[in-house]
Formats: C-alpha cells, sequence, structure tokens
DNA sequence: TTCGTATTTAACTAATTAAGTAATTAAGCA
DNA sequence: TGCTTAATTACTTAATTAGTTAAATACGAA
C-alpha cells in the first residue's frame, strides 16, 4: 500500500468494505468447513435465501467465493483462503485495542 | 475467527468497515510517514478540516490512531503499525482476483 | 409439458453514512 | 481581557445499503 494510485485505494476500501457485514462474515466462517449450498447457509445463518443469495453475489464478485451450480442447487465454497488471515490479523487488532482501553481504564481508576 | 460469539463478529465487522473508506485509508497512508495535524492531513488528503477531523474521530475510536494535543494543533499518528500488513495483505488478494479476472477473459476470448 | 423446488432478481423501505456548512470549543498571544 | 487560529461538533442533505416481499428464472422429475 506504499505507494498506491487513488483509483487502487478506492478498490481496497471496496474490499474492506465487503467484509464490513456481519452476515457476510458468518458466511465466510460457515464456508471454513467445506461448501454450502444457498438454502442451508440461509438456515445456519438464521436468514432468508434471498438475502444470503445477495451477500453471496457480492462475495463472488469480489473472488471470495466461487459458484458452482450443481442440479437444482448452487454450491459456494472458498475462493481464497487467504481472507482468514485477514480476520485473523483484525481479530489480534481488536484484542490489542481492547487490551488498551482496559489498561486506560484500570489507570483512570486508579487516579480516582 | 474460527468460533467466534456473534458479538465478536459485528466487532470484526464494524474494523473492516473503519477501513472501507477511501479517505480513510488515505490518511493512514500519509500517516505512515509519520504524525500529522489535521490541517495538514486535510490539506494533503484534498478535504476539509472538519471532514478529517471526524475521520479521525473514528479512527482513534478503533485505536488505529493516536490523539496528541500540542499547542494548537492536535497531531495524530499510527497507533498499530500491523495495519498495513492487513492493508497489503488486501492488495495481494485484489491483485490475484485481477489475475484470475484477467485469466477468465482471455479464455472467454480464445473460445470467440 | 407441467409441477415442485432452489436460486436469483426487482421493487420498496428503513437505516446508515460521508460531506458541506455553520456554530462551538480550545489554546496561545497581544 | 480580547483576538486569532486550529480543531471539533451540530445540523442538514444526498447517497448507499441491508433486509423484506414478491415475482422471475433454472433445473429436474413425474
Amino acid at each position: 500500500m506504499e505507494n498506491l494510485p487513488p483509483e487502487a485505494l478506492q478498490d481496497v476500501a471496496t474490499y474492506f468494505q465487503a467484509l464490513s457485514e456481519p452476515t457476510r462474515l458468518i458466511i465466510l466462517n460457515i464456508l471454513r468447513e467445506g461448501e454450502r449450498n444457498v438454502g442451508d447457509l440461509a438456515q445456519l445463518c438464521g436468514s432468508t435465501a434471498a438475502n444470503v443469495s445477495r451477500h453471496l453475489s457480492l462475495l463472488t464478485k469480489h473472488g471470495m467465493v466461487i459458484r458452482e451450480s450443481r442440479g437444482t442447487s448452487v454450491y459456494y465454497r472458498i475462493a481464497d483462503e487467504s481472507i482468514y488471515a485477514l480476520c485473523d490479523l483484525v481479530c489480534g487488532n481488536i484484542a490489542r485495542q481492547m487490551e488498551r482501553a482496559h489498561k486506560a481504564r484500570q489507570a483512570f481508576q486508579a487516579n480516582a
């Protein structure tokens, strides 16, 4: 990201945006264990098929999942495992942030 | 992210959301080279101070930057360098995705 | 072909959000 | 104190987006 042209920054932003929705993260999390069709995903997500389908469409557009139609069902699977590395990094950052916030709270109380 | 409770997924989502805005990525990119005050950031971003200030407030809330008031100015700097590792990962993913799209286009034209 | 099931898409609503502008707060200096 | 500059916040507007519902499409089976 050192010296990115503006349009590339927009690409990075929309990529992050695709990951900024809880339902989509749930879907990706489920697909971690293997491919699923839309109906099953909807049930596992506690959402509607229409809704999940739209989310899957977006994830497909970003090349995060792969669509495969078999019979009357459509199966989706992870296209790029490195998404999980991303999520793990974020989890680490959030944990550090919580740690900092906790320490700050403690210091505050110590002065009270 | 293997077995995250729902509320943690929401945290991850909002973290990604903070990174899903081009102006904020520009700010982070500028801060890569060192601390800056709000006015300079605004000028370098081609945005208004009010707008940049709001973005900085959000980035601070997520522990991505650190705020330090000196004199009449407020300086911001990166709190967590690992954000750049995140961005680099995303850039890699986008590059792979573009590569795939390019190959698909080539295959399509070969059959035409 | 006709029916039934799975998926996708269209149209709509409600909620979120980025940006512009103006008002407000904070700090240093005459 | 009053003045100037820097930053933040309040308020508004325009645009985006997730979810719901219903209609449309795709596929296999009778």
